[in-house]
DNA sequence: CTGAAAGCGCTTACAG
DNA sequence: CTGAAAGCGCTTACAG
């Protein structure tokens, strides 16, 4: 059997309460027994019970990872590396993530996970376009939570967010530094927050530096709620028929942007010759796909830790005020721009 | 505060035995009895702490995913579909699931997942060809576990295993009925047992319809270790410099075959005109690829499904001979053959 | 069929 | 600085 904090009590001679204060080293103790109790714990490679020691604390030790499903209908890789930095940072602080995805079309009587349905988590962190009902549970039943890119408009919750606003206007900056003139933006709905942003740094590089700007509407593709190839290419293809003279996309997501270069090769269009495309996530099928995509890089192993940070300042703070941290994205530019 | 087991048994009048009887309905209660306390446990909205059951039962509730390094140091869809399987299952018993990877080079003093050093799990799953190490040290302090899609040679482990031979046979006969004389085969490393039998598929096909036998070692090309895009292209690139005629490729995962047919486009050959080109898996990259790939399908989520309920069997079962389960696996045809 | 009691392995006031 | 004791919320023989 495994050692437990008698046996370790008794081979140190001391009480139990000892080995405990040394284990979480709490208040003070004196170094020589301090010492001593760590020697035999070392030795006895002890390891205090989780399922204990959280009874006792009244804590669950998890957190749980909740991903909107519409973040793996396609390629799953954008919430698996947060998944990985989150990881990294829960490791640290002895915490395990527990995973689940939420549908859509969410009814908190009955597709609530089960983590949160057993109270088996201390906080909770959602990526993506998240239920609106399911945020107004967490905040109902008091439960800390941070969103990644994603928010709710007029609401203060707490987030970690991509710089939406400037990764769009530096990649439509380069598209007008390398001479497009007719610069094009698909996209998914403007309610999503993101997209809305992206959108408005697409927009306001044109104003700035006063391109294109009599066109923008007509040149803004913004008709469905998706954000997927699907929407890329039908989006292309109406573009290009109403206004041949479009040289270059910017399109809200990487998934977008493969489906706008695929509409644009269906026109006939070499990409990035005839029109250059950049899109937005940095997904890792970017470099896959031919040709290779330009795009602005989110740091994703970075929001993992950031969002886990928070979060656990959240837990220990139970009345620390809502914020949202913002992390830079990076233009990387390779073949399709 | 969340109910607790008390608050049910005084609201039901009956003793927390009771309401613990009925909880797990072990033994006879009495159908009234039982009915109002299931009744009160309803209107409470009443769940058994966590931490408090697994105490007094002495187990963790938790099984540890335990996930080759190399599986997503290219796109990592392939493990992550085997979670959602085996999600499926754990939720249906109430197990909850804990992900972290190993590196290739792994030392049980040091890189032995958290999980496992603090006893956290119930049971693991490995995926891919995790170390040796890891496996003995599983072994020896007799924690069940069952490998998916590798095995260790001479040794009787639990495992799920994918119908590797017959795939492969079924594949490389669809492509001599399609006319294809000279195919050869690109691949990793055989000391996988996986692609050793992929290998074996290939090489019996041939035998047994007599296509291509006399150039069989010629046409291999199993220097490597990995099964990288890398491999596949430079594979590709030498076989068709030494052996022009060839004009078919089986390769033995999905990754190969796509270097395979970049090499295959570099050396001006087209696919599946002049050369096709079969792979493993079928991860979802293979119909964003172009051509699309064909490949054999792996049912990820069943191996996930199947890989749990194995387990679970086994920790209900301690003494349980060690046996292996196979499942099939489909050709599909797209694009590339 | 039901209850009283012990026990699972920790933490945490409270004394000293 | 250290220990005795109570308590966290369950399960499980054991009586009855």
């Amino acid at each position: 059997m495994a050692p437990t904090i008698k046996d370790i009590a008794e081979k140190a001679g001391v009480s139990i309460s000892t080995v405990s204060i040394v284990l979480n080293n709490k208040k003070q103790v004196s170094r020589e027994t301090k010492e001593r109790v760590e020697s035999i714990i070392r030795e006895m490679n002890y390891r205090p019970l989780h399922s204990a020691r959280k009874l006792a604390t009244q804590t669950t030790g998890n957190i749980g990872y909740i991903i909107w499903e519409g973040y793996f209908s396609e390629v799953e890789m954008f919430y698996s590396q947060i998944f990985w930095g989150m990881e990294y940072a829960a490791r640290i602080n002895d915490y395990y993530i527990l995973l689940t995805t939420v549908k859509e079309k969410f009814n908190p009587q009955e597709d609530l996970p089960r983590f949160l349905k057993n109270k088996d988590v201390d906080g909770v962190i959602l990526v993506g376009k998240v239920p609106g009902t399911l945020i107004d549970y967490l905040d109902l039943q008091q439960i800390p939570f941070v969103l990644i890119d994603y928010n709710i408009f007029q609401k203060k919750y707490n987030s970690i967010q991509m710089d939406n606003y400037n990764g769009a206007y530096t990649a439509v900056e380069h598209l007008i530094l390398n001479g497009r003139k007719n610069i094009a933006f698909v996209g998914g709905s403007l309610f999503h927050p993101s997209i809305k942003d992206r959108y408005r740094g697409y927009k306001d590089a044109l104003e700035k530096n006063n391109v294109n700007v009599a066109k923008i509407a007509e040149y803004s593709y913004c008709k469905n709620i998706e954000t997927s190839r699907a929407v890329g290419e039908s989006g292309a293809l109406y573009l290009i028929k109403e206004h041949p003279e479009i040289d270059a996309i910017f399109s809200c997501t990487d998934h977008t942007a493969i489906g706008v270069i695929e509409g644009l090769q269906k026109a006939n269009k070499k990409v990035p010759e005839d029109v250059s495309v950049i899109g937005f996530d940095d997904i890792p099928l970017a470099i896959y796909h031919k040709p290779k995509l330009s795009t602005l890089r989110v740091p994703k192993m970075e929001v993992g830790k950031e969002a886990f940070k928070l979060l656990h300042e959240i837990i220990n703070n139970p009345g620390m005020a809502p914020q949202s941290r913002v992390l830079g994205v990076d233009l990387v530019i390779r073949e399709s721009s």
